[in-house]
DNA sequence: TGCTGCATGTAAACAGTTACATGATTAG
DNA sequence: CTAATCATGTAACTGTTTACATGCAGCA
């Protein structure tokens, strides 16, 4: 994963929809791409300075009484490595599941633990799965020009239900062999 | 995903099932792992020295003609090591898929682009599809013993699946609306 | 008064990749 | 003879996280 920072993409992206601050930027990433994109907090403000180095964003100053705000607006040049950056096919990103990890390392000795493991996974998914049916909704009133933001969260519910179904299925089985 | 080192874990879980050389380990997990945990050449030396060091494994110098090995076997503090992580609750990883980043960001100023990586990521899902496929038969016939790992290959099949199945869905409303 | 959320940032530590370096063996 | 594979390792670099530091605003 260490290539290119994509960090600044994603913020790039963000922008071109509206001048945000770091902290909007930030917080949009947790809510809207969480599902297969993350950004810790400390890896938003580096990248915008350098943004505005490279004159890809620039920035306003603004006051909400006597607190700071930052915001930052897409540039022409940013506009443009956005799209050069889009136009390239995605790289495969390396993924790493640990319970699927523990899983393939399960034997009749860790199968206890790993019973226990699915049993919270399967606890963890519904409640992703819950979560993303209210975003779902959300989307679909509030905000429904945003269809490829709906189809991600789509393609992440679809993918939680393979997975509660499945563990569903293990839990069966195991049941019947008791 | 700065946290632990979870190299570690992998190679013990690997080592408990027989003694091997880094080499092997590296090639084992890109044969066996490669779907939900990668391992780039270059980690799996310092980590076993650092094993080696802490007395979770033992090595021996073997030699095939003039062409040293270095064989890794497994002790008890090394199996403990595992046993407690793999007692632990499987940590969230973070994921990133930089497809369905530029699928959130697609508009119609976009959309061409967009088409262009769906069906470039439709053709390798199809080959990957086909791959697994081969290493499932060769699962149940050659390591019938192996059914976990059978399970988390199943996993990514059924994954993969539905990736095929939305992406060629989105083909055909495309091809609708032309 | 204290807690939560808004808001911006830095520094240290570590994880992970890429590239490099070396050399033996085997199959074509 | 040459390319691929077996085999082990190091060094430099980059990315990323965690923890820290600071302070305002609103609410109970």
């Amino acid at each position: 994963m260490a290539k290119t920072n994509k960090t600044k993409f994603v913020i790039l992206g963000f922008l071109l929809d509206g001048s945000r601050s770091g902290y909007e930027i930030g917080q949009i990433i947790k809510k809207s791409t969480n599902n297969f994109w993350q950004e810790s907090d400390a890896s938003i403000y580096p990248a915008l300075k350098l943004l505005a180095k490279e004159k890809m964003v620039s920035s306003e100053t603004a006051y909400v009484g006597k607190r700071r705000k930052e915001v930052f607006t897409i540039t022409k040049a940013g506009k443009k490595a956005f799209m050069e950056w889009y136009k390239k096919p995605p790289e495969q990103d390396m993924h790493r599941e640990e319970f699927l990890l523990k899983l393939f390392f399960a034997t009749e000795t860790t199968k206890e633990e790993m019973d226990c493991h699915c049993e919270q996974k399967l606890k963890e998914l519904k409640e992703t799965q819950e979560k993303y049916k209210q975003i779902e909704k959300f989307l679909k009133k509030e905000l429904p020009k945003k269809t490829y933001w709906l189809k991600t969260l789509q393609v992440g519910l679809a993918h939680l239900e393979v997975d509660i179904h499945w563990l569903q299925q293990q839990r069966e089985t195991n049941a019947k062999h008791h």
